[in-house]
DNA sequence: CTTATTGGTTTTTATCATTAAAGACAGAAT
DNA sequence: ATTCTGTCTTTAATGATAAAAACCAATAAG
């Protein structure tokens, strides 16, 4: 029909927990003041404040709005359940796709997917618009999207471009001035390292996240827009898939922590060429990590 | 309403020119091969005879179907003007985003722009959300989207991307095999570099077609589909400033050619670090002569 | 009996009308 | 003079709907 009124009835039942504790008899604050209170629109307000008025909560005359009754639980709007934010359905859709290995060149119809992650269907096609970028999804000659799917030939591209994003934030990493805040951070999650070797054989699993923000930290030496950009999806997808591939896990991470130190270590030295090598090698493994992963799924799934 | 009938129509037409050269009570083929001979669906073709049959022109018996008369040009159904594509939408989106300095924070609104460009707003909304990956616009909270325009930030941004992948391009383009198709091509495309000099007093206007067409090739070097998406990008924005700024034009693309050349021997003798160093010089100056045609165009307003 | 074709039906997408929300402006009240 | 409100315009989100595609079963032709 139209555009929901979820935002009116939020308002609504906000400015009931507002007038809860005044008394009877209180007047109201004016419109604008009201609206910036509860974050919405004079629009909005002057709805809810006709619909306060309707239910006999509040008495309306000229300018002056004055508290009639106390309201009570029942007096609250039903909110109708929610859709999901952008970023649950980004990351629900993600582990959809990288978890059931969807074969590539499988169409994709926005009403299904809109059912399956309660979104409405427009914010599903402004959704897969923004992943056509990054070259997982294309839209199909005439009507719909086609899902090209996370293949080793995507996992190779994404890795190779992780590896020259990377190495040149390590070669411009070791020209920083000793101040930088870089260093600090660095030393930081050098301890952070060694802390997690100690408990190792308990708490391997903590590795993944401490990985994914090792390699933030190299990134942001490298302030650029585009760099971030990519990070980001980039550490999205190898998330995923250190979720799956459980073998050797313990034994990876121990070997990927001796990696990170080495890096850290050339780093710390301002030894570059030394650094980069670390980096490459650290790269390698992670890519065949990643490589295997896919196998070891697209096998068994 | 809804859907229009742009797809009917245009069937509707090339069916009556298939028909024109067959004699009165000829038989028509199946549904399934009109279908494939005029590119559409079966559905289509269904409605197509009908609407053929209702005219008088064919006579549809079970499933014989027999030309009752030869169609006149005043049969065909008239055209509606169609929407422009999305390709010339994405050209003439940043041409306006580009020539128009919009101011960056500006709030773009679809149904504005829809009528603007010529494109149904749901065509649109898909496209911004498209370019919203590329840091050029974002959604607003509620509603609408925001133009972050093409700022001096921006561009340092792009210009260092572009030369981090330019330079590993460099890179892993001296260690390809003498074989690799790269080397005939960059031969080629050295000659005309040359033939363009030569000639460069009176058409140096061409440069901009051939600077576009050279980095592209050493880009080609590394087939990853990242790379290839953002150069893809990258020249459009920098083909789109070219255009603005005419200052000491033949004597900058004299400068650039000798640069262009200074790397294609370099990488003909194999001499990486010397390509790497004419490379990294020649995207210095591009990057200011971007900058430079980004202060004069937004001065000028 | 096998294959090709068509009629009917369902599903899905593109487009449009409708409506909520936002914002702007002028006039009124304090 | 400043704040507040009534009215109006503009815009974006949403459901309805027609067109297109896909599917299945039935039927005709070979």
């Amino acid at each position: 029909m139209a555009r929901t009124d979820a935002r009116l009835r939020q308002a609504y039942n906000s400015l009931l927990d507002l007038l809860a504790p005044l008394p009877i008899g209180a007047s109201l604050m004016s419109e604008v003041k009201l609206a910036a209170a509860l974050g919405v629109s004079r629009t909005v307000v002057r709805a809810v404040l006709a619909r306060l008025a309707s239910a006999g909560i509040v008495q309306i005359i000229g300018r002056d709005k004055t508290l009639l009754r106390q309201p009570l639980a029942s007096d609250a709007l039903a909110l109708r359940d929610d859709y999901i934010s952008h970023d649950a359905l980004e990351a629900r859709f993600l582990d959809w796709v990288l978890r059931f290995d969807v074969a590539a060149g499988t169409s994709l119809n926005v009403t299904q997917l809109s059912r399956q992650f309660n979104a409405p269907p427009h914010v599903l096609a402004e959704f897969l618009a923004s992943l056509s970028q990054s070259g997982l999804v294309e839209r199909r000659p005439r009507g719909g999207w086609r899902l090209l799917g996370f293949t080793a030939d995507y996992a190779l591209d994404l890795s190779d471009f992780r590896q020259v994003l990377e190495l040149h934030a390590i070669r411009h990493l070791v020209t920083l001035p000793p101040a930088h805040q870089v260093w600090a951070d660095l030393s930081a999650i050098k301890a952070e390292h060694l802390a997690l070797w100690a408990r190792l054989e308990t708490d391997f699993h903590d590795f993944s996240a401490l990985d994914g923000r090792f390699h933030a930290l190299i990134n942001s030496a490298v302030p650029n827009r585009f760099v971030t950009q990519f990070q980001k999806a980039i550490r999205l997808i190898f998330h995923y898939h250190y979720q799956w591939d459980k073998t050797l896990e313990r034994h990876r991470n121990a070997a990927a922590i001796r990696e990170h130190l080495q890096i850290i270590t050339a780093l710390e030295a301002r030894e570059a060429e030394q650094a980069v090598q670390a980096a490459r090698a650290h790269l390698a493994t992670a890519k065949e990590a990643l490589l295997h992963s896919l196998r070891g799924h697209q096998a068994g799934g």
